[in-house]
DNA sequence: TTAGCATGCGTAC
DNA sequence: TACGCCTGCTAAT
């Protein structure tokens, strides 16, 4: 599931539900019991998300800092007096009527004040923060000889994109993966950060990534009307194989910066640096 | 029922 | 570059 956008849904599913409130907190699995024992029954002040990281503060400056990683997951569930598999519930947090499980992150954390202002600091710029600044990952971007696929997974460039975005914002820019990312023109990053910006905040609206919807996309690339199995119309992403939604070309895949890329051979030929104004 | 894979990342080599 | 970690969904058996 989390990509940025998840993490920014789930920072504001917080909040509506627990911010400015006291709340329970238990570790039901016991992994993290020493930890909610401290936060048991003390104010919930807000939640925040940076990138892939999200922040969840309580009274008395301390901070839950939690990373999904791949395969975490938090939900929000009514509280029942039964609690589903709580062998692998890490936290709950509730109230009276709700809870927010979190099961299988990367890592659930106790922070302090300067730890918390560390997480934000070494974070690079999130597309989905009114407070974030481009001129910080194009710095990235003009310093490095890694390809661009690479750099667009650095969460020190460009915070909260994973791989689908990864994929999708190079085939929509029409962008070689494997360009050195200093090769990549002004223009053409310019454009890559607005559609990032536009891109995921679509996916924090509709909780889905969706990247051939019409808001974001012109007529010369062909919408397709195909829905993916992973929740959201996409161009390549996991689509190795099938035909380019725009010329027809099977979809090639193979691995960059150890993950699974995909991208359309003719609409992203070798070298392509990319259109500034295709979009 | 089991195996494999996944929108991630840290560490060791 | 390879591996380990954490869980849940899907496809294969």
């Amino acid at each position: 599931m989390p990509e940025g956008h998840v993490i920014h849904r789930l920072s504001t599913g917080l909040n509506s539900r627990f911010e400015g409130t006291r709340v329970q907190v238990a570790s039901p699995q016991g992994r993290f019991a020493a930890a909610a024992g401290l936060l048991n029954a003390t104010e919930l002040i807000s939640a925040e998300a940076v990138g892939k990281h999200l922040l969840i503060d309580f009274e008395s400056g301390r901070t839950v800092w939690i990373h999904l990683g791949l395969i975490g997951k938090l939900r929000f569930v009514p509280v029942t007096s039964q609690i589903p598999n709580p062998q692998t519930l890490r936290l709950r947090i509730w109230d009276g009527r709700e809870a927010a499980d979190l099961r299988g992150p990367q890592w659930c954390r106790l922070i302090d004040t300067a730890e918390r202002q560390a997480v934000l600091d070494s974070s690079g710029p999130d597309p989905l923060r009114a407070d974030a600044d481009p001129e910080r990952a194009w710095r990235k971007v003009q310093a490095s000889a890694r390809p661009i696929g690479v750099l667009l997974m650095d969460q020190k460039a460009f915070a909260g994109v994973g791989n689908i975005f990864r994929a999708e914002v190079l085939f929509r820019h029409g962008i070689d993966p494997q360009l050195p990312a200093k090769a990549l023109p002004r223009q053409v990053f310019d454009s890559i950060w607005t559609d990032l910006v536009g891109l995921m905040n679509y996916a924090v609206d509709a909780g889905r990534i969706d990247t051939v919807a019409e808001q974001h996309t012109p007529a010369a690339m062909k919408r397709p009307a195909r829905v993916d199995a992973h929740g959201g119309e996409v161009y390549v992403y996991r689509r190795l194989g099938e035909p380019c939604l725009v010329c027809g070309t099977p979809v090639s895949g193979s691995a960059l910066a150890g993950r699974n890329l995909y991208w359309c051979s003719s609409c992203q030929p070798t070298g392509s640096s990319g259109h500034a104004n295709r979009l």
